[in-house]
RNA sequence: CGCGGGGUGGAGCAGUCUGGAAGCUCGUCGGGCUCAUAACCCGAAGGCCGCAGGUUCAAAUCCUGCCCCCGCAACCA
């Protein structure tokens, strides 16, 4: 007499695996986790798929650096990211790889469907070309006719490649999605996609690529790859089993369309437009609802392996442990707008939230039953008038909490239940346990307060599992307690009476010091730059390390003279030396790079030429401060453009520790052209 | 004018779509309590809701202009 489960297919973006993945992308998959927990304990049958995005340019080119072929490179990051979910306790049932043999099949076989339907053609990706800067322009991106970037003349040029017919589709996209309020969450991003995209009207949509390998080939064309969202996309019906000129599987039929696309906001348009473009085409239904969720930002600044604080899980849980880390960015996250992570936000969260309102009332709780009744937990009945609110809100708080999962709102969820132990904390003041202790008449009241203290602390224990697993088993086993089933939540005074709790109460989340957590803090972001640096040294040969420079000096404790040690540089001799072309040079023109933020374009007199140099010191010196000075220039260095400004040599710094610079000067007067040897 | 997000008591945020007594968590201060992880409970202080105009009986909320911050992109020769 089964019931038939109602099915739950939930989904997060693919990770990319151009590197290891920091905490905002952690979040995604910790957000979908609870979600799918959460609909598990409701009774769906959920099928859970995460996993990588492994094709791309960006990728054959990290490959490439890194000496190793590109499918070595992918094993390694998508092996790191699935590490780092299973540390994370998300329950996925299904880690997809794009690289996946299978998956690659599909994708070759549904491009050759829509290419003979004839929703794909083979057409010509058609511009000005500017061969140095190897980039298509359209005519109205051109300047004075001219490369945007460099200057330089473009001339017309084609390439082959394979478009999909967007416009095709617009029109019942637009429907569905005026239709189906609920597709695009949050709400504020559907207008967005229609005023931005779909109501100007879509273009077609270039969806293969001659200039790199990497990639699903067309198998009936080699030399293009598969655009690497036609082939990121599919994942989401490939992972459960979808055959494009046969039979799909069971489980495809029964679980798509999926329920949820979980993807960060960045990525909403793929989709919500082109996904479900593709699948009308492939004749499929579109998937329910796609939530595009804020980030998790870090609050201290820009995130810079080279400044050594970029934020990873697996450091925050060997500082904080799992739960304690879900708990934050699950809670944390504000609906719309991004969050903030920062190890003091973390810290404050962890004893104010974790240890002071939930561990230590289980702790209290525990200690009390122990010592008034040995651990024995007994429901005499003896009830008063307090109770009644007490019950009223633990059995009130799985609807809410329901409620606001149903809105996506997990942050609120949690709240609730929090809400709940805090509810208890009050109890305890309210009936005043050691007062009834002291008086034997009231032995029995002493016994169901607490009674109703571990039935309250079960049920939020209960309500916990979909946020912190671990937390849910810690505490239940603490109390002798055991898992409900979900309707059961709502009902009171299940806990069986008799039972016996825990002698020891374990501490659940330790309280911690932000001083001493900060310290621990130093050292990993110390091992984080040099590693750094390592790596600097080992792609460029003559770059130095810590070149990332941003205003935002965040710890403000350099107050004595700091001196500076780099990682020493390979010998070099005196011919490499001779190499280099110093001289002194005059600044006598300075203005600022339009559309760029750093930039300086100064124009250098060096004896009788003139040259034009860019240098990222805007921050420091200001245009008119730059003129007249006299500087050390690197004459022979090979031109380049940057934010599209030409520039033909370098202007030496001396940087320090936070990114401050200063200019070389001559220290004496010196001619200009004066050269340094 | 490259794209996007944001400026609300000390910190982090909600409220803005659908104008109508400024709210939550943390911190601070005062009090209570002592079962507990110096934890818990109660109370208080603290905000011209970035600036300047406008619409309105009424603006954090709508309109216009400006300033500042952040992310992406570009790029730091």
């Amino acid at each position: 007499m089964e019931k038939i489960r109602p099915k739950y297919y939930i989904t997060t973006a693919i990770a990319y695996t151009s590197g290891k993945p920091h905490i905002g992308n952690t979040y995604e998959a910790v957000l979908a986790d609870s979600i799918a927990r959460f609909k598990r304990q409701q009774g769906y049958e959920v099928f859970f798929q995460t996993g990588t995005d492994e094709h791309g340019q960006k990728i054959e080119l990290k490959a490439e650096e890194a000496g190793i072929t590109p499918k070595e490179f992918v094993d390694n990051v998508s092996g790191e990211i699935r590490r780092i979910w299973d540390l994370m306790n998300t329950s996925y049932d299904k880690f997809i790889r794009t690289t996946d043999d299978y998956h690659e099949k599909q994708v070759q076989k549904i491009f050759k469907k829509l290419y003979d339907q004839g929703d794909i053609y083979k057409g010509y990706y058609e511009g000005m070309y500017c061969t140095p800067c190897e980039s298509f322009f359209t005519e109205s991106q051109l300047v004075d006719g001219k490369c945007p970037d460099c200057g330089r003349p473009v001339t017309p040029a084609k390439e082959e490649a394979y478009f999909f017919k967007m416009s095709k589709y617009a029109q019942r996209l637009i429907d569905h999605i005026n239709t189906h309020p609920e597709f695009i969450q949050p709400v504020s991003r559907k207008n967005e996609m229609m005023n931005n995209f779909l109501l100007p009207g879509l273009q077609d949509l270039c969806v293969s690529r001659t200039s790199f390998k990497w990639g699903v080939p067309v198998d009936f064309d080699p030399r293009h790859v598969v655009y690497v969202w036609l082939d990121a996309l599919t994942n989401y019906i490939t992972g459960i089993g979808y055959e494009c000129d046969g039979e799909s599987t069971e489980q495809f039929r029964t679980m798509w369309p999926a329920d949820l696309h979980l993807i960060g906001k960045d990525i909403i348009r793929f989709h919500t437009i082109y996904w479900p473009i593709f699948l009308m085409a492939l004749d499929l239904p579109l998937p329910k609802q796609v939530f595009g969720h804020p980030w998790l930002l870090q609050g201290d600044g820009k995130m810079s392996k080279s400044k050594g604080n970029v934020i990873y899980a697996d450091d925050l849980v060997s500082l904080f442990g799992v739960d304690a880390v879900r708990y934050f960015v699950l809670h944390e996250m504000p609906f719309e707008n991004d969050g903030v992570i920062t190890w003091e936000l973390m810290v404050e969260r962890m004893n104010s939230d974790l240890a002071n309102t939930l561990g230590n009332l289980v702790n209290r709780t525990i200690s009390m039953s122990n010592k008034y009744f040995g651990g024995v937990v007994t429901n005499t009945g003896v009830q008063e008038d307090v109770d009644d609110d007490l019950k009223a809100v633990v059995t009130g708080t799985l609807d809410k909490v329901a409620a606001k999962m149903e809105d996506l709102r997990v942050a609120d969820a949690i709240t609730e239940i929090f809400n709940l132990f805090k509810r208890c904390n009050k109890y305890i003041d309210e009936t005043m346990p050691w007062a009834l202790a002291k008086d034997e008449s009231k032995k029995d009241r002493l016994a169901t307060v607490l009674y109703n203290l571990v039935e309250g602390i079960s049920i939020g224990a209960c309500l916990l599992e979909s946020f912190m697993p671990e937390t849910t088993e810690r505490i239940l086993a603490q109390l002798n307690s055991s898992r409900r089933p979900y309707e059961e939540l709502k009902t009171f005074g299940l806990y069986p009476s008799g039972n016996k709790v825990t002698e020891k109460p374990e501490i659940l989340f330790q309280r911690l010091d932000v001083k001493e957590v900060m310290e621990k803090v130093e050292v990993i972001q110390a091992a984080q730059r040099a590693e750094a640096e390592k790596a600097a040294g080992n792609e460029a040969e003559g770059q130095n390390g810590g070149n990332d420079q941003d205003g935002q000096a965040s710890d403000g404790e350099t107050a004595e003279e700091q001196v500076i040690d780099l990682e020493p540089k390979a010998e070099i001799t005196f011919e490499d030396f001779e190499k280099l072309q110093f001289q002194v040079g005059e600044i006598i023109a300075c203005e600022e790079v339009k559309k760029s933020k750093k930039l300086l374009c100064s124009q250098v007199k060096i004896g009788n030429q003139v040259k034009q140099i860019v240098s990222g010191i805007k921050a420091h010196y200001s245009a008119e401060e730059m003129v007249g000075k006299k500087v050390m220039v690197l004459v022979n260095l090979k031109p380049a453009k940057l934010a599209g400004v030409l520039s033909e040599g370098m202007l030496l710094c001396a940087e320090d520790a936070d990114g401050n610079l200063s200019l070389v000067v001559p220290e004496r007067k010196m001619p200009s052209g004066a050269e340094i040897c």
